[in-house]
RNA sequence: CGCGGGGUAGAGCAGUUGGCAGCUCGCCAGGCCCAUAACCUGGAGGUCGUCGGUUCGAAUCCGACCCCCGCAA
């Protein structure tokens, strides 16, 4: 069959997983890519590319960065694309654009719809304790990641689950859910499914405020905010005037309810934090400037901290 | 030139009025013990990131460079 035009928006890892995809399956043509332009990121404020921008440049694709994609709507009307794929561009779509495509655009998503829709969808479902969240390839809208759902995969979210692992195991799940279903949908063998409104809850970006640690929250509910922020923004606190990143935890808590929230004890031979509810026992953590240690190697280094309240 | 923290023993850290380099853990040997990750005794292990400067003398003061990390994006 005669290759599908394809223009993919997207910005971040997990894009350019997806993409990967596409550029590997013959019946696929990547017409152009459209990411977030170029922008002074990191120590130093070096002007970073995306990570979709570099594996389109590898390949040699047409690539735009427009401010704002609604600038390039005659370049991709020219195109006269199939497809408009989308995976985590950080732009809202227009309406305009939405149309273009002769077979659909498409949105590559992080949660079973109509769960988590919005952005922080990767975390949420850890932070809620979920026992599985998944991928689901949808029809776009002018909503919100409100269009109707072509196709969906769960996956089982681990004990010991970080925001990190999951984010890796959706690109991956959405990488391969995704050429299927596009062909699928060509076929016409697909009937697109509407979303049940009455289901839907939305989440928003994480922000680093988000992984400020209430030391006064059940252990529990921390040891989820550990592993659902792990690595960015990281579940953090203070000591000292300090920062401090709590970068993993023993997900057994610890019944004892003794001391202050937020107090510094050993247990064990083992750092632990008393928590509003129960206590943690804390495998890994971070201090300013600092390299990432363990608890027993804080307990070496800074066998005076040892008693300190946290979060102040 | 965005802001800031740091590189000292295998690990984590202390150590600036410049003067024989320390702590906790680990490691090795021996001891105690039914036994031990517990305890006691002894021991090995460091060109103090690199290069250069000041000095009788530098981990410490000055200059340059390399590497790591946090903030911010």
């Amino acid at each position: 069959m005669k290759p599908l035009k394809i223009i993919f928006a997207g910005t971040p890892d997990y894009a350019a997983t997806v993409l990967q995809a596409l550029l590997r399956d013959t019946d696929f043509l990547v017409q152009a890519v459209i990411t977030q332009p170029d922008m002074p990121a990191g120590r130093g404020l070096e002007v970073r590319e995306s990570a979709v921008k570099k594996l389109a440049k590898q390949v040699g694709l047409t690539i735009w960065q427009p401010q704002k994609v609604s600038q390039i709507i005659d370049q991709i009307r020219e195109l006269e694309p199939d497809f408009l794929v989308v995976a985590a561009f950080a732009q809202l779509v227009p309406e305009s654009i939405l149309k273009i495509p002769a077979l659909g655009p498409i949105n590559v998503h992080g949660s079973l719809l109509p769960r988590y829709r919005g952005a922080g969808v990767i975390q949420a479902p850890i932070l809620n304790g979920d026992s599985q969240t998944g991928i689901t390839i949808m029809l776009m809208d002018k909503g919100l990641d409100t269009g109707p759902i072509l196709a969906q995969q769960a996956i089982a979210i681990a004990p010991d689950e970080t925001g990190e692992s999951l984010y890796d195991k959706l690109a991956d799940a959405g990488a391969r859910l995704l050429s299927p279903t596009l062909k699928a949908l060509a076929q016409g063998q697909i009937k697109p499914q509407a979303q049940d409104n009455t289901k839907a809850n939305y989440v928003g970006l994480v922000k680093k405020e988000d992984g400020l640690i209430d030391w006064t929250k059940p252990a529990s509910d921390i040891e989820r905010l550990v592993r659902a922020m792990y690595s960015w923004p990281g579940a953090w606190t203070w000591l000292k005037g300090k920062q401090i990143k709590i970068t993993a935890v023993d997900p057994i808590v610890l019944p004892l309810n003794v001391h202050q929230p937020g107090k510094t004890f050993i247990y064990n031979n083992q750092l632990a934090i008393q928590c509003g509810t129960d206590a943690l026992v804390i495998q890994r953590l971070k201090m300013e400037g600092k390299g990432e240690i363990s608890g027993k190697e804080f307990i070496n280094g800074h066998r005076q901290q040892i008693g300190q309240i946290l979060g102040q």
